[in-house]
DNA sequence: GACTCCCTAGAGTATATACTCTAATAATAC
DNA sequence: GTATTATTAGAGTATATACTCTAGGGAGTC
């Protein structure tokens, strides 16, 4: 693999593991075994590593987020929706830790992470659109869908967030994947109520996949998530 | 006022108005004229200033949620709640900001603010609760209620990181009190399907108050809010 | 062999940041 | 007044971090 690969991969899993806020480029070359002028070769700036591999997730998403338009969508769709983009939120999961700030020091990444924001939240709203057309949702007004699209997009861009301050320990490394698609859960209660009465079980029967297993068998103390 | 609260009191402002990463002890020392010495001579480190100031947060928040046990609750209650719990996160937004490395550095605040989370669960379901028996919302099963509850959560926390990054510019300064309330149109939208039949118009009409405006009027782009 | 181009090493730098140390000054107690 | 304590100034430090600069190796081409 060429070394500015490397760089992209392994800078990905160290801010991903350590948050980029504690991960330094010296550190990166530390880790692949080059020199920080070798790093700085490849790369003008730290900004600019983040930045490649934001739109490697931009990319990412998009993909997952394309949506059929020659027929409605059914529970299956929905599923893999709800699967894909929380695998996607995993594997880029330091982005969503301290958004703010990056998105302060690089005027790019705000400006491609806004527009980002609206495609996805247009993507949202066209799902719950094509799951009424295929009868799964009851049908609802415009504004309506836009505000409850609104709400999805906030449980799952920050349902890793929640998990991280809930737990009692430094939680940066024993989070999972399983815990985190238990925001699967928290999206489909919020759909709950929209379902159509045909499909309410199956609905209810997916939603328990998901619930949360209380986690800690020391009966010490359990996150109260339903 | 004395040098210790001065200092608090600064920090939380420099802290709200650019992050608390921005913000060194130093860039607080020389804001309010005193020097590092002096700074340090109050605190023994950046972290108990946080901390301090977390368990202002924590006060301020625990006695907006104070629930009368002796009484059902009412839209007025709730109306209280959402503008209370936001007037508070607008005081001290900077905590959400970059909750995770502040918990990560300070094995204190990550323990209280755990417990504050469940604190502030448990307030919420017990809010849902009393609203049903007082007759704005339907009774729900517990872990529903629960569920809920978590989203709201989720809800308000994050609406705040939401409206940063979905500005177009720095947006640290840009952002209003009045702006952030929009949040509880996000609420009141998730809680819409729960409204008793009675309540519902005035529920409906309560959320219209808090309706985005669309804000640019240049016409640019608009955040589409529903 | 010499030239070129891509890549790499590694020492080095400017700046920042959290924090320390000493000495001096103001406030208070006796 | 004097002793004691609380407060403050301000220079200074150790460490970290993002990044630079120079020198050179290796592979291909002529």
């Amino acid at each position: 693999m060429k070394t500015r690969d490397k760089i992209l991969l392994s800078s990905l899993e160290l801010f991903n593991e350590q948050g980029e806020r504690n991960v330094t480029t010296n550190h990166i070359a530390a880790y692949l075994a080059i020199s920080p002028g070798n790093l700085y070769y490849h790369f003008r700036n730290k900004s600019d590593i983040i930045y490649e591999i934001f739109q490697e997730y931009e990319k990412l998403v998009d993909y997952y987020l394309d949506i059929p338009e020659n027929r409605p969508l059914n529970l299956d769709d929905m599923t893999f929706y709800l699967e894909s983009v929380f695998d996607g939120l995993w594997s880029y999961r330091f982005l969503h830790r301290d958004l703010e700030n990056l998105l302060d020091r690089d005027q790019r990444l705000r400006n491609d992470y806004r527009e980002f924001t609206d495609r996805c939240l247009a993507a949202i709203s066209r799902i719950f659109e094509k799951l009424a057309e295929g009868g799964v949702l009851e049908p609802q007004p415009d504004t309506l869908r836009a505000a409850m699209s609104l709400n999805v997009w906030l449980i799952v861009t920050n349902w890793m967030a929640f998990l991280k301050t809930a737990h009692g320990e430094k939680a940066s490394a024993c989070l999972t994947l399983r815990e985190l698609k238990q925001g699967i859960y928290q999206v489909l209660t919020l759909e709950i109520p929209y379902v159509t009465p045909v499909y309410r079980e199956q609905v209810l029967e997916l939603r328990e996949k998901y619930r949360p297993t209380m986690p800690e068998q020391e009966g010490e103390r359990e996150v109260s998530v339903g």
